[in-house]
DNA sequence: ATAATACCTGACTAAATCGGTCAGGAATTA
DNA sequence: TAATTCCTGACCGATTTAGTCAGGTATTAT
């Protein structure tokens, strides 16, 4: 499992549409502005995303970006795998012919240890965030900052 | 914390180190060898981890490298941060001006996971691996193959 | 002493990845 | 029909990765 700037800002994005789900499609040029990620950038990291099944495009004026599945059922893990490609950290991919065929030394080290990290970014799912008091007032607070959902009376549930 | 091949080549070395703590000093040739790293980029790793404290040098015939600290001491995430750099996630670096000035929406959030990584990480010692029999016994294996410690009679604890 | 060993340092390099630009197209809505 | 926004692919500079090479220096064995 690679952990990169790339996962970071794949995660980011994500949290940015989890946080303003009940106002209806988040648009990347919007991301974009907020989280200082350039846009074409973020539509590579969002095929990959669309083709991982957890996020929506809605075309047209007034569309953007749904999460594909309720944010209690997305995980940090399945955001970076998305983006990154690779989940284990064995030399092999997982085959076991690292050293003349057989399983190296650290095999095993590695295997272990890419259950564990993924179990653990696994189980940091999007609501975790959505649902904290604190990070609320934070999105109030840049909503306003950036003049956001100002032209957006029908807010979709 | 940035996550890559490269710290999976540090970690794997000194687990290597670590493993045969008993049988004395152990050259940069044979974990090259063993593992399938390039010397000279085992050479630019472990410059850092000297510099970091984690092994020593010891020059001359029959030297090699050993571990600076208990393997009980020595965790992942001390071997991962040596070899790159940074730690925490957050674009700002902690200082929390990530967006205009003020800490951005998800500054909190990477901030939280940076700990929480940390943690996992650093709870992950050398010795846990250590004093596995299953691993030992690969180890054994694994010596045996590549002809290793046959000519270091003089083993010092 | 001298040779061999093995750490140590720095410069250099090919390949991959990162982060981004650009150009254009397709679908949807006003 | 025009504006919006997703969507795709090609391309690009900078950085990182992983490795090579050439030369040291310190220590041990003979």
């Amino acid at each position: 499992m690679r952990l990169s700037t790339k996962g970071r800002y794949a995660v980011t994005a994500m949290m940015d549409i989890a946080l303003h789900e009940k106002q209806g499609p988040v648009t990347l040029a919007e991301i974009s502005q907020c989280q200082g990620i350039s846009l074409s950038y973020l539509e590579q990291l969002f095929a990959k995303l669309r083709k991982q099944g957890l996020v929506e495009g809605v075309r047209g004026p007034g569309g953007g970006y749904r999460l594909a599945k309720p944010s209690s059922q997305i995980s940090v893990a399945d955001i970076i795998q998305s983006v990154d490609e690779k989940l284990d950290m064995t030399k092999c991919g997982g085959k076991g012919n690292c050293s003349k065929g057989e399983k190296c030394l650290t095999h095993q080290l590695w295997f272990e240890l890419s259950c564990k990290l993924y179990k653990f970014l696994n189980g940091i799912k999007l609501d975790q965030y959505v649902n904290r008091p604190d990070i609320n007032e934070l999105v109030l607070k840049q909503d306003a900052q950036y003049g956001r959902f100002l032209n957006r009376p029908h807010a979709v549930a």
